[in-house]
DNA sequence: GCTTGACTTGAACCATGCTTTAAGTGCTAC
DNA sequence: GTAGCACTTAAAGCATGGTTCAAGTCAAGC
């Protein structure tokens, strides 16, 4: 498969791929021509590096994390650490978004007139610095 | 008071402080010596700002809100839709955060040796493009 | 064999929210 | 009156995750 075939089927941008390939996420296979050639491995590659990024890793995380899997595909020891820490962070994530879902619940529904009180109430309520 | 008085005072950095003047968050107020001068109203403003940006807010938004306080500082009303939108978007990110932490709690719990396979379960589930 | 579209590269650009730097000025203590 | 720190500015830099651009190359159809 060419890049755009590979493109089109993950409705993926093609510079998108290239940007994965540059910053060391997937592997540089050419044909004799220059031009990318893309293997199912490759595409599973791919789908993989979507998948970690949507759940939260950084583009250097995903990286180990696939590195971690090249060097023994059949084992998951590699990645339990990773996913663990992952876990604890978007945890702290999930909680830090539900104060602030709690802060703005709070200005909608008290009942004073001005803004003023209910921020304070917020700044109160631990988002001081 | 000085920025770095307000700097000590609200724990921010006085280049922060000078930030947000520049992209219009809080009003340019200086003395003969063209220094900087801060009272308490422009103090809140900044625990505002913070408060905002730490609810999730960007800096346009916050701008808007903050017009919206000059405008009326009394009335609730203007603050009501950009609060629920924001409620809104934050308990979406929390719905996808959440959904991250079922994929790696399932990468870390199922039975299959290799991690292809949970990969494969994690893509099923709704996360391919 | 020529047009055309898909591809190649490196570099620059975008958006967000700051931080850092460089060069110069104000204020205060001594 | 001068040392020295806090302050001033504009501009550049950083981190992240890409996107866009310019200029040139490959390949398939006619």
């Amino acid at each position: 498969m060419r890049i755009g075939d590979v493109a089109n089927r993950l409705s993926m941008p093609a510079s998108t791929i290239r940007y994965y390939e540059k910053v060391g996420l997937i592997e540089r296979q050419r044909r004799v021509s220059g031009r990318r050639e893309f293997d199912d491995q490759a595409v599973f590659a791919l789908e993989f590096v979507r998948l970690s990024q949507a759940a939260g890793f950084t583009i250097a995380e995903t990286r180990s994390l696939l590195q971690a899997y090249a060097e023994n595909p059949t084992e998951k020891g590699a990645w339990i650490d990773p996913a663990q820490n992952k876990r604890t962070a978007i945890r702290a994530k999930i909680r830090e978004l539900e104060r602030m879902d709690d802060i703005l619940s709070q200005i909608l529904t008290c009942r004073c007139p001005s803004l003023t009180d209910c921020v304070k109430k917020g700044m109160a309520n631990g988002m001081g610095g």
